[in-house]
DNA sequence: AGTGTCGCCTGAATGC
DNA sequence: TGCATTCAGGCGACAC
């Protein structure tokens, strides 16, 4: 599932692959994902150069040379962008766009159809409704302890995790990360978000930081719906904590992991190292 | 306004 | 075997 490593790991990827090049054609397969695709998008892009690759919390901006227009895309729950030579025509039933470049094709495979595609005048980013009510980047030097006991202080009607997950406060952060930021942190993912100390806030950015940067650093985390532009898998997995650990010993303690539904999705935490 | 719940969607896993 | 059910979750819509 897509958070912000994962999207970063593409980022990066698309960047390496796809950057300078000329789009030459844009063919739908249906004419939607979670929102319409954008009426006349093949003239909206047809013969224009990718200038910049940028990510903003989980969505991706693909900037052109020739005019103002971005394209946002987001992978919702089972996105991915594949980079496939430009003789591919084996099209999987999930494969909805698909971007032809100069020697090569950009293809947006989602089964689960809540990914985005859209295009938007760059200078109309930062109030358009996607991006206007987005949080902090975490990994940006002026989140920080601080900061996080500021955006909490309110917050005395909803758990830390749930907190953590907010893409108002702070952007990137999903289930996956939030789950093993917590366990790191040793603070139980139920307690109220105001209620963290000073301390524990400092120690919560921390590891939200380091944990982000470790996923990044091994190509994000594979499970069943993310790969790379290759299709290539990450390697973050590996090293869960909690995540998808349930019943299974915590490698601190040795007590079984737990779990619990917190707002509509599964938490896995240790009831002994957690407090 | 802030918070919680539901539904979107498909495929894998599980249950009978 | 095969059909039905459950689960996964980012995020928008909606209710309170």
């Amino acid at each position: 599932m897509p958070e912000l490593p994962e999207v970063e790991t593409v980022k990066r990827a698309l960047v390496d692959n796809i950057l300078d090049n000329q789009i030459f054609s844009v063919k739908a397969f249906r004419k939607n994902l979670r929102y319409d695709f954008p009426v006349n998008m093949d003239k909206i892009l047809n013969n224009r150069t990718i200038s910049k690759i940028e990510r903003r919390a989980k969505y991706i901006l693909i900037y052109l040379k020739e005019d103002d227009n971005v394209i946002v895309i987001h992978l919702g729950m089972s996105g991915k962008l594949l980079i496939k030579p430009f003789e591919y025509n084996n099209y999987d039933k999930h494969d909805h766009l698909v971007i032809g470049l100069e020697d090569k094709k950009l293809i947006f495979n989602d089964p689960r159809r809540f990914g985005l595609f859209t295009i938007i005048k760059s200078s109309e980013i930062a109030k358009h409704k996607l991006f206007a009510n987005l949080g902090i980047e975490p990994l940006e030097s002026n989140f920080g302890g601080n900061m996080l006991l500021d955006l909490l202080k309110n917050k005395a009607k909803t758990n830390i995790k749930n907190a953590i997950m907010d893409q108002s406060l702070i952007v990137g952060v999903g289930n996956i990360y939030a789950c093993e930021s917590l366990f790191l942190s040793k603070i139980m993912p139920t307690r109220i978000a105001s209620s963290l100390s000073p301390q524990e806030c400092n120690i919560l950015v921390l590891n939200i930081k380091q944990i982000l940067g470790d996923a990044i650093k091994l190509g994000g985390s594979t499970l069943k719906d993310y790969a790379s532009v290759n299709g290539n898998s990450g390697y973050f997995q590996n090293n869960f904590f909690v995540y998808g650990r349930y019943n299974l010993p915590c490698n601190i303690c040795n007590n079984h992991i737990k779990k619990v539904k917190q707002n509509g999705r599964t938490t896995f935490y240790c009831d002994h190292c957690q407090k």
